[in-house]
DNA sequence: CCGTCAACTGTAACCGGTTACACGTCGTGC
DNA sequence: GCACGACGTGTAACCGGTTACAGTTGACGG
């Protein structure tokens, strides 16, 4: 048939078929001012049975306000976004915005490309690149924005970045409490910051008592469950077999506690295992999973509280704010009191 | 300072500055009409200077076209929904659509508001109320929309379910051959549609096979990990324990698994356990969990590609599709040749 | 030398709302 | 009887783009 069958209803018509003017439409629907009760009445069932509804787009330009946020990210599932989005979620419900999620694939390009679409269909952004050649990034003069992880350009927006490297340390000196020395990393993706703070600063930490992390025993993932079960197979088809492994997230330490269990290996028995975010999940796995927790959840609703707090009064200056990591101690590391160090 | 310091740019002011029309800057900028070579230059050159980002909002408004669509789902976390929003977001990308995502909480009124919130913001919808009464969901004519469950009426828009009764048979078949008659139910909330139907299917397959499913034994949970760990202790806590559990989704078997094996029980060995959904956890728990697998993403891909289908030629008559929903038997109910039964 | 046409650019209407301002019409106080 | 303010409503400009249509210019064929 016509394929623009059924075209939308807009408010001219309806204030024809009310026989007033749009003004009055307008008024009636968004309870401005004062309006004769006979009026609002014949202009409800007007509206009612015409099954109007406004269009809100057309409103936000007139407007200047969209009542919703994008929230740019490098992925749009996962436990780990998929706990961020829960948080910033709940931030927006709260305020009454939307949300305009979209993942980047961590590419800088799109990220710039997500941001010109998004203009003009959102009041403020929060953004997490993830990326360290984050330079190229460019947000429109006059648009709020909020970024989990490094602003483009050093306060030039408020931003909140996790202590990656705090706790990567607090995992590292567990270990080395525990007795392990021959102690293996699987890292996330070289270009990803977080992946890479937390590698510097377990290596730091190790360097710190005098352990060295031996090159053999760092294998690259990136940061998804298949790429865990990669490296625990080649981490364990090794000579020199680590007692324990630290996993730069979560989802990598569930592949590879799973590989492990495939393997016949026992954790922590043969090797402890600890990660990375303290997803949701990880104190269901078995064994549970020991991780640093870094409050996901809390931090896209701190994001999204600033960034609320940024549409109101643009004066504030931009604050950089590190959420704490903190590492929970799980059965995956359970404690053994000696251990058969490598030195 | 002033609050709307940096107020965007608009196309005229760069038209001003360039001296020539907005037209110019328009169709430079969409790469339509023909463009003298200087001019072109010389507008590029001030929307870099500038920092012009045409404002899509506006934009929209004159093509009538938002290149987005919107998504309200019950929730925007966890597991399943992850998942889904993963593969609606393949399809959107692939098609250079943007995404609006919206959690309702299974609440009809809520879903309500939201679709009107939407309208004039995207070009299409996806839905999922999971929720009985979703019959006061009004769609605004010709918005072209797509239902994952139940259309709000019979025929109206295209939809997909979930063959969740086919799915719970399976199971019940699956455990029945195994021996098991003492089998216990984690059902989902009871004003959830697909919770019902896996109730409906696996209590029928059970009928058909002459076991009655106890009343004892049928424990509501609300779909989330914590309900699945409070069913399990309320099961086991009873005289006749079960010697099999079937949650009506995997996040309540991962509760329930936990819970289990922190009363010593152990799985499959003391208890057989299934779930629903497969989500990509699942195997990767341990023991790896026997659940059914339904093809989230790929149900989320197929959604946004009907729905993609809907905005070309509105004239094809709204099908309904269902999605096949498979056993996958893990390791949670490894076989046990006989067991001893009730009967 | 003129008409024709292609190439390029500008003007203004339009998308669908909101709202400042203007314009009746009464009720009221003096 | 009149001025005045409150109330109810309409007109039209505006938000920031797109684009149909209408020039203007210069090249070229006849």
């Amino acid at each position: 048939m016509d394929p623009k069958s059924n075209p939308s209803i807009s408010i001219r018509e309806v204030a024809a078929a009310a026989r007033v003017s749009v003004a009055t439409i307008s008024r009636v629907l968004n309870g401005k001012g004062p309006i004769h009760p006979d009026t609002r009445q014949r202009v409800l069932e007007v509206v009612a049975e015409l099954g109007y509804v406004p269009h809100s787009g057309a409103r936000s330009l007139s407007t200047r306000r969209t009542s919703s946020v994008g929230v740019i990210l490098p992925d749009v599932y996962g436990e780990f976004f998929s706990e961020l989005i829960r948080g910033i979620d709940l931030g927006a419900k709260r305020a009454g915005y939307h949300l305009l999620v979209s993942g980047s694939h961590s590419d800088p390009a799109e990220v710039d490309a997500l941001i010109r679409a998004l203009h003009g269909r959102v009041d403020g952004l929060i953004i997490m690149a993830s990326t360290r050649n984050a330079g190229s990034i460019r947000i429109p003069p006059g648009v709020p924005a909020v970024f989990l992880g490094d602003p483009p350009t050093r306060g030039s927006h408020p931003s909140m970045r996790i202590d990656n490297s705090g706790g990567a340390r607090a995992v590292a000196e567990h270990l080395l409490d525990l007795g392990h020395r021959r102690i293996a990393v699987i890292s996330g993706p070289s270009e990803n910051s977080d992946a890479e703070a937390r590698l510097l600063g377990f290596r730091a930490a190790l360097d710190a008592r005098g352990v060295e992390l031996d090159p053999e025993q760092l294998v690259s993932g990136d940061f998804r469950e298949e790429s865990g079960r990669a490296a625990a197979l080649a981490l364990t088809g090794r000579k020199e077999r680590p007692t324990a492994i630290f996993a730069a997230n979560d989802a990598m330490a569930i592949g590879c506690l799973s590989a492990l269990r495939e393997l016949g290996l026992s954790v922590p028995e043969d090797v402890a295992l600890a990660g990375f975010d303290d997803v949701p999940i990880a104190r269901y796995l078995s064994p549970p999973l020991t991780s640093v927790r870094v409050a996901i959840a809390e931090m896209g609703e701190r994001a999204m509280a600033r960034l609320l707090a940024g549409l109101e009064e643009r004066g504030a200056e931009p604050l950089e704010e590190t959420i704490p990591a903190v590492l929970v101690v799980r059965a995956s590391t359970a404690g053994r009191k000696e251990l058969p160090g490598t030195e």
